[in-house]
RNA sequence: AGCCCCUUAGCUCAGCAGGGAGAGCGCCUGUCUUACAAACAGGAGGCCGCUGGUUCGAGACCAGCAGGGGCUACCA
C-alpha cells in the first residue's frame, strides 16, 4: 500500500472518504478480520445480533455495531484471538409481510397467486437484496466482522441446528401441541405472540345487551344484563358468570379501596373515595338480586342467547366482578383470555369458535351472519338486538385496542391449534444462570427486568401460519390398525361394536366401563404405532398422538431427526402422512444463534474454542425475546450459557424524546450521517454518547440537497414524502418518497448536529498527526534516557501513561462514554494544546530535534493506538504514514511498528512514567500561562504585542516555572522579567492572582485603567464572599470537630490562599487607584 | 395499575467514595499566530425540577410531589 507523507498529499482537512476506501478492502485483503481456533491463544468472541433483513441499517444498529467493533478492535490488539461473528435474521413476519405489501401494491398479486415456494423465492430475492446493503453498511463502518463466517437464520447450517433443538424439545415432550387461545392477525392470517402486538386506544362503544331467563321461578329476574365492547363475540358465548360470594367480594374490594386511600396523595383521595361510595351503593342497592343470581346459578339455572337461541348456563365464577358493571359478565372462552381461563374451571360449558382464519364468522354462527366481517357482524348483531329490545344501553367508550405490530390490523383472540414449548424448567435454568451470576447483565437493573419475564414461565408459541421461516419437522397422519398387527385390530373391532351397543342399551355403569376401556384403547394403539416407528426408524423419529378420538386409525405427529431425508419421504409416500404447514417463530432460530453460527450440533473447533462467547452487546427491548431465550437454549442444547456478560447500550431517541422508528418516520441512516462526517465520527459520536443512564437524544435536521441548507425535522415534515427547502424554495424528496415524480427529487439527507463535535475532533487529530509528520523527516529512532526529557516530554508521558489506563478500564468496563471522553480531552487539551504548541521549538532546532522527534513520534504511536477501536480509519491513514517516517519507534527501546494498527498492541499503562510531581509543576505552569492570557485578551492589547510579565511567588514555586520560561513567550507572546519572592508589580500592571501566586503583567501605556480596578473590585467582591463562607464553616464547631482532620486542614489553607489573594488584590486595586 | 430511566448554562449532555458547578454547540470580543477558521485566545451565561429528611456539609444519599420518556400488565 503506497502512502505519501509529503506536504501535498496532506490535506488540510481530513479525507473520511478517501481514507475509509482505501483501508477497509486493505483490512480485508490481509484476513485481519479472520479468525480460527488457536490453543496458544485465548479467545474473545462476540456474536452480531443478526439485524434482520427487512430493511436497511438505523441509527440504532450504528450504535449497536459500534460498540462491539470497538471492543473487538480492543481485544484483537490486546492479543485475543478475536472472533466478530457476522450474519442476518430472516424476521419470518415482517419479511413476509414487507414482501407481500409490495407484491400487492407493485403487482396487484397475493401471495396464493404465487403459491408458497413462488413467495417464498421472491422473499429470498428480497433477503439478498437487503442482506447485501445491510453487509455494505456494517462495512462502510468499518466493521471488522469476520465475513468469511457470514450467516443468515435460515441457512442450512442454521436450519440443521434448528431441527436438532426442535427434535429433542420434541421428544422430551417439551414441544407440544395444544389448543390455545392466540393472538391471531387476521390480516396475516397468523398467530402473533404476545411481543409482536401494540395497544392503541381506539373509540369504541360499550353496549349493556340483556339476556333473557329460560323459565324464570317467581321473584327471580327474567333478564340478565350484560356488557361488552365486542358485541359480535356474543355469538360464541357459552355462559354468563356471577360471582360465588357477592358480599364477601365487595368487602374485599372496599378493603382494598381504603387501603389505597390511605396511602394516596391527596389529589387521587376524592377518586378513591367516589369509588367506595360506589361499593357501598352497589351493596344496598344490588347485592340482593346478586345474590339471588348466585342462588339461580347453583340451581343450574339457564339463559337463553339471544340471536342464536342457544341455551347457556348462569356459572358461578370469581371472574366476574360485583363491583363491576351489572355485576355479570358474559363468558366467550374461544374469543377472551380471562373468559378462556374461565372455562378451564368450567369445562362443561363449552367453547364455540366464531372466527374463519381470515376474520370472517363461521358456520358457527346462525347463518345470516356467516361470511361477515367482524366489524359487520357487530354491526348486524347490534341492530338485530336492538330490534328484539334487548339493547339496554350504548356508552360512548375508548378502549385500548390490541394490535398486530407487523401488519398494524386489531388483533382478534382465537382459539387454535398451536405448537408450543414447554417453559417451566427452560425458563428456570435461563433464571438460575443470571442468579448465580454465571451470565452478567450489566447494567444490573436489567436483570429485573429478565427475571420478572421468566418468572411467569408463560409457554412458548412457537408455531407461524407463514411461508417464510423454519418449516416445523413433524409430519403429521394416522396409521391404519392394519399396520400393528392382528390383536389390535381385534380390541379396535370389539370396541366398535360395544360403541354400536352403546346407543341402544345405556346403563351408565357400562359406559362409563367403555370409555375407560376405549382410553387404555387409545393408549394401547398409540403405544403400539410408538413402538411401530421405533421398530422402522429406530431412535431417528420421535412420536407423539395427535389430539383427536377417532378409531379408525391411530393419529400421530412424527417429528424425524435432521439428516433423515428418505424417511422423511417414506412416511409422506408410504405411510400418507403430511408435513405440518406452519413454521417456527423466528426466536426460535434466533435462540440458537451463538451455537449455530458455531457449527452446532456438529462438534466443530470452533464451537469447542469460541463458546460460550464473551459478551452479547444488544439493546433492552429484546432482553426477554432474545437474550433469555439464547440462555436457555444454550443450557438446554450444550448445558452451557451462550455468553458470560450482556451488555445492554442506550436507545437513540429524536429530538422529542421519542425511539427512532420506521413508522414513525424519524429514522436515520447511518449512510447519511457517514456521507456527511465520515465513518470515524459516526462511530466516535456514538461511542462519545454511550453513558450508562440516559439514551441518546438526538434532534435530526434535513439537508437540503440544493443549497445544503439544514432544515429541522418536526413531527409534521418527518413523514412527509416531498419538502420544500425554506431557505432555496426547491423541492426535496425523503424517505416516504414513493410516486415516481417524488422520488425523481433529490434525496435531502437526514442528518444531525451531534455529529460535529466527532467530525471536529478527527479533524483536530488529522491536523496534530499533520504536523507530527511534517516534522519527522530525518527521523533517527533511539533509546530516549530520563534526563533527556524536558519537563513537557515528562509531563506528557505521565499523562499517557494515566489514560492508558482509564481508557483500557473504561472499555472494560463497557464505559465507552468515558472512554471517548478522557480521550477526547487527552488529545485536544493536552496532546494538542499544549505538547504540540511546546515542542515545535525544539523541532526547529538541531540540537533538540532528536529527542523531541523521538517523544513526538511515540506519544502519537500511543495515543493512535489508544484511539483505534473507536477511530479505525483516521488511525490507520496516519500509522501507515507514520510508519513511512519512522518504522522504528518507541522512546524504551525502538521496535518495528506494526504493518497495520489493527494488528499493534494494545498499549500498556507504564507506571514507572506517572509522574504526580510533574504533573503539579506543569499545572502551575497553565495556571499561569493562562491568567497572562486572560489579561492580555482582556486588556485588548493585540496578540503581535509583547508583554512582559512577573511572578511573585514562593522560591519552589519560582524553580518549577523557571524551565518554562521559553514557552511563556513562544504561547503568550509574553517575556518573564522575573520569578521569585522579590518580584515586584511594575507601577502600571495588570494582575492576577492564585493561590501563593501573584502575576503582574506590565502594561505601561496600554492599560484601561478604570477598566482594570472595576474588574479587580469584582475579584474581591468574589473572594471575600468565598472568604465568608470558609470563615463559616470554619467557625461551625460541628464541621471542626466531626469533618475528617485532613478536610479542616485543607479548609483552613484554603482559608488562608483566599485571604492572601484577597489581599494582594487590595494592593493592586490601591495601586492602580494611585496611578490614574 | 406496577416497575425502570430522565429533569444541571439557550440546546445536547458530563459530573455522583457527599467537601466552593463542567464540556461541546450556540452567543459576545479579538485573531488567517509557520498542524488545524471543522481552528486559536478570551468572555458572558446556572437558587443543579419542587418540598422535606439524613449530615458539620447535599447537584450527588433517602422520602414525597411535579413534568418527560420507556417497559410490563389489565380494563365484561
Amino acid at each position: 500500500m503506497s502512502i505519501d507523507t509529503t506536504l501535498s498529499e496532506l490535506p488540510k482537512q481530513y479525507d473520511h472518504a478517501a481514507a475509509q476506501k482505501r483501508w477497509y478492502p486493505y483490512w480485508e485483503e490481509q484476513g485481519f478480520f479472520h479468525s480460527e481456533p488457536d490453543p496458544v491463544r485465548k479467545p474473545y468472541a462476540i456474536v452480531i445480533p443478526p439485524p434482520n433483513v427487512t430493511g436497511a441499517l438505523h441509527l440504532g444498529h450504528a450504535l449497536n455495531n459500534t460498540l462491539q467493533d470497538i471492543l473487538i478492535r480492543m481485544k484483537r490488539m490486546q492479543g485475543f484471538e478475536t472472533l466478530w461473528m457476522p450474519g442476518t435474521d430472516h424476521a419470518g413476519i415482517a419479511t413476509q409481510a414487507v414482501v407481500e405489501r409490495r407484491l400487492l401494491q407493485e403487482e396487484k398479486l397475493s401471495r396464493h397467486d404465487l403459491g408458497r415456494q413462488g413467495l417464498v423465492d421472491r422473499i429470498w430475492q428480497w433477503k439478498n437484496d437487503y442482506e447485501a446493503r445491510i453487509v455494505a453498511q456494517l462495512k462502510q463502518m468499518g466493521c471488522s466482522c469476520d465475513w468469511a463466517r457470514l450467516r443468515f437464520t435460515l441457512d442450512e447450517v442454521c436450519a440443521r441446528a434448528v431441527r436438532e433443538t426442535f427434535f429433542a424439545l420434541f421428544k422430551k415432550g417439551k414441544i407440544y401441541r395444544g389448543k390455545r387461545l392466540v393472538n391471531w392477525d387476521t390480516y396475516l392470517q397468523t398467530a402473533v405472540s404476545d411481543d409482536e402486538v401494540f395497544h392503541e386506544p381506539v373509540k369504541g362503544h360499550f353496549w349493556h345487551f340483556s339476556y333473557p331467563v329460560v323459565n324464570p321461578r317467581p321473584g327471580e329476574p327474567t333478564h340478565i344484563t350484560i356488557a361488552t365492547t365486542r358485541p359480535e363475540t356474543m355469538l360464541g358465548d357459552t355462559a354468563v358468570a356471577v360471582h360465588p360470594d357477592p358480599a364477601a367480594a365487595l368487602e374485599q374490594a372496599e378493603k382494598e379501596l381504603r387501603r389505597r386511600l390511605a396511602e394516596a396523595p391527596a389529589k387521587e383521595k376524592p377518586d378513591l373515595q367516589k369509588q367506595i361510595d360506589e361499593i357501598e351503593r352497589r351493596r344496598r342497592e344490588m347485592l340482593p338480586s346478586l345474590e339471588k343470581l348466585r342462588d339461580m346459578a347453583r340451581r343450574g339455572a339457564m339463559l337463553e342467547l339471544p340471536l342464536t337461541y342457544r341455551k347457556i348456563p348462569l356459572i358461578e365464577d370469581e371472574w366476574a366482578k360485583p363491583e363491576l358493571g351489572s355485576g355479570c359478565v358474559k363468558i366467550t372462552p374461544a374469543h377472551d383470555q380471562n373468559d378462556y381461563d374461565v372455562w378451564q374451571r368450567h369445562p362443561k360449558i363449552g367453547a364455540v369458535n366464531i372466527l374463519n382464519p381470515d376474520g370472517t364468522l363461521n358456520k358457527h354462527v346462525p347463518k345470516k351472519y356467516r361470511g361477515l366481517t367482524v366489524k359487520r357482524a357487530r354491526d348486524a348483531v347490534v341492530a338485530d338486538l336492538g330490534a328484539a329490545e334487548l339493547v339496554v344501553e350504548v356508552e360512548d367508550r375508548e378502549i385500548d385496542l390490541a394490535h398486530s405490530d407487523r401488519s398494524k390490523t386489531p388483533i382478534e383472540p382465537y382459539l387454535a391449534d398451536q405448537w408450543f414449548i414447554k417453559m417451566d424448567e427452560l425458563a428456570q435454568s435461563a433464571m438460575d444462570a443470571v442468579i448465580d451470576g454465571r451470565v452478567k447483565i450489566i447494567p444490573e437493573r436489567y436483570a429485573k427486568g429478565y427475571l420478572d419475564w421468566l418468572g411467569e414461565k408463560r409457554d412458548w408459541p412457537i408455531g407461524r401460519q407463514l411461508w417464510w421461516g423454519h418449516r416445523i419437522p413433524v409430519w403429521c397422519g394416522t396409521f391404519s390398525f392394519d399396520d400393528f398387527g392382528e390383536e389390535l385390530k381385534d380390541k379396535q373391532r370389539r370396541l366398535l361394536e360395544a360403541m354400536q351397543r352403546k346407543l341402544e342399551d345405556t346403563p351408565p355403569e357400562e359406559i362409563e366401563d367403555l370409555n375407560q376401556k376405549k382410553a387404555k384403547f387409545f393408549n394401547e394403539s398409540h403405544v403400539a404405532a410408538y413402538k411401530f416407528l421405533q421398530r422402522e426408524y429406530g431412535d431417528k423419529v420421535a412420536a407423539q398422538h395427535r389430539p383427536g378420538e377417532e378409531l379408525s386409525g391411530v393419529s400421530v405427529f412424527v417429528c424425524v431427526k435432521p439428516g433423515n431425508e428418505h424417511i422423511e419421504r417414506e412416511l409422506e409416500q408410504r405411510w400418507g402422512l403430511t408435513r405440518v404447514e406452519d413454521v417456527l417463530d423466528t426466536w426460535f432460530s434466533s435462540a440458537l444463534w451463538p451455537l449455530s453460527t458455531l457449527g452446532w450440533p456438529e462438534q466443530t473447533k470452533e464451537l469447542k474454542y469460541y463458546y460460550p462467547t464473551n459478551v452479547l452487546i444488544t439493546s433492552r427491548d429484546i432482553i426477554t425475546l432474545w437474550v433469555a431465550r439464547m440462555v436457555l437454549m444454550g443450557l438446554h442444547n450444550v448445558g452451557e450459557i451462550p455468553f458470560h456478560e450482556v451488555f445492554i447500550h442506550p436507545k437513540i431517541l429524536d429530538g422529542y424524546g421519542e425511539g427512532m422508528s420506521k413508522s414513525k418516520g424519524n429514522g436515520v441512516d447511518p449512510i447519511d450521517v457517514m456521507d456527511k462526517f465520515g465513518a470515524d465520527s459516526l462511530r466516535f459520536g456514538l461511542a462519545y454518547l454511550t453513558t450508562e443512564t440516559q439514551d441518546v437524544r438526538m434532534p435530526v435536521e434535513f439537508e437540503c440537497p440544493h443549497c445544503g441548507k439544514l432544515i429541522e425535522q418536526t413531527r409534521k415534515n418527518r413523514v412527509l414524502p416531498t419538502i420544500e427547502c425554506k431557505h432555496c424554495g426547491k423541492r426535496f424528496s425523503t424517505q416516504w418518497a414513493e410516486k415516481p415524480e417524488d422520488k425523481a427529487l433529490p434525496r435531502g439527507a437526514v442528518v444531525s448536529e451531534r455529529f460535529e463535535l466527532a467530525r471536529n475532533f478527527c479533524n483536530k487529530l488529522w491536523n496534530a498527526s499533520r504536523f507530527a509528520l511534517m516534522n519527522l523527516d530525518g527521523f533517527d529512532p533511539g533509546r530516549v534516557l530520563d534526563d533527556e526529557l524536558f519537563v513537557e516530554d515528562s509531563w506528557l508521558l505521565s499523562r499517557l501513561a494515566t489514560v492508558t489506563e482509564q481508557v483500557s478500564e473504561a472499555l472494560e468496563q463497557y464505559r465507552y462514554a468515558d472512554a471517548a471522553r478522557t480521550l477526547y480531552d487527552f488529545a485536544w487539551d493536552e496532546f494538542c494544546s499544549f505538547y504540540v504548541e511546546m515542542v515545535k521549538g525544539r523541532l526547529q532546532d538541531d540540537v533538540g530535534r532528536m529527542v523531541a522527534q523521538r517523544v513526538l513520534a511515540h506519544a502519537l504511536d500511543v495515543l493512535l493506538r489508544l484511539l483505534h477501536p473507536m477511530i479505525p480509519f483516521l488511525t490507520e491513514d496516519v500509522w501507515q504514514r507514520l510508519g513511512r517516517l519512522a518504522p522504528e519507534r518507541g522512546i524504551d527501546e525502538p521496535l518495528p511498528a506494526a504493518e497495520s494498527i489493527m494488528t499493534s498492541p494494545w498499549p500498556e499503562c507504564d507506571p514507572m512514567r506517572q509522574d504526580p510531581e510533574i504533573e503539579a509543576q506543569f499545572a502551575r505552569f497553565k495556571e499561569v500561562l493562562r491568567v497572562v492570557r486572560d489579561i492580555r485578551a482582556r486588556q485588548n492589547v493585540p496578540p503581535k504585542t509583547p508583554i512582559r510579565f512577573s511572578v511573585r511567588c514562593g522560591a519552589d514555586v519560582a524553580e518549577l516555572l523557571a524551565p518554562m520560561k521559553p514557552y511563556f513567550s513562544s504561547m503568550a507572546g509574553a517575556e518573564p522579567v522575573e520569578f521569585g519572592p522579590d518580584a515586584t508589580a511594575p507601577a502600571l500592571s495588570a494582575g492576577a492572582t492564585l493561590p501563593n501566586i501573584e502575576v503582574y503583567v506590565d502594561l505601561a501605556g496600554l492599560i484601561d485603567v478604570e477598566a482594570e480596578i472595576a474588574r479587580k473590585r469584582r475579584e474581591a467582591e468574589k473572594l471575600a464572599g468565598f472568604i465568608a463562607a470558609k470563615e463559616k464553616k470554619l467557625s461551625n464547631a460541628g464541621f471542626v470537630e466531626r469533618a475528617p482532620a485532613e478536610v479542616v486542614q485543607k479548609e483552613r489553607e484554603g482559608l488562608k490562599d483566599l485571604q492572601d489573594q484577597l489581599a494582594a488584590v487590595k494592593q493592586v486595586i490601591e495601586r492602580l487607584t494611585a496611578a490614574l
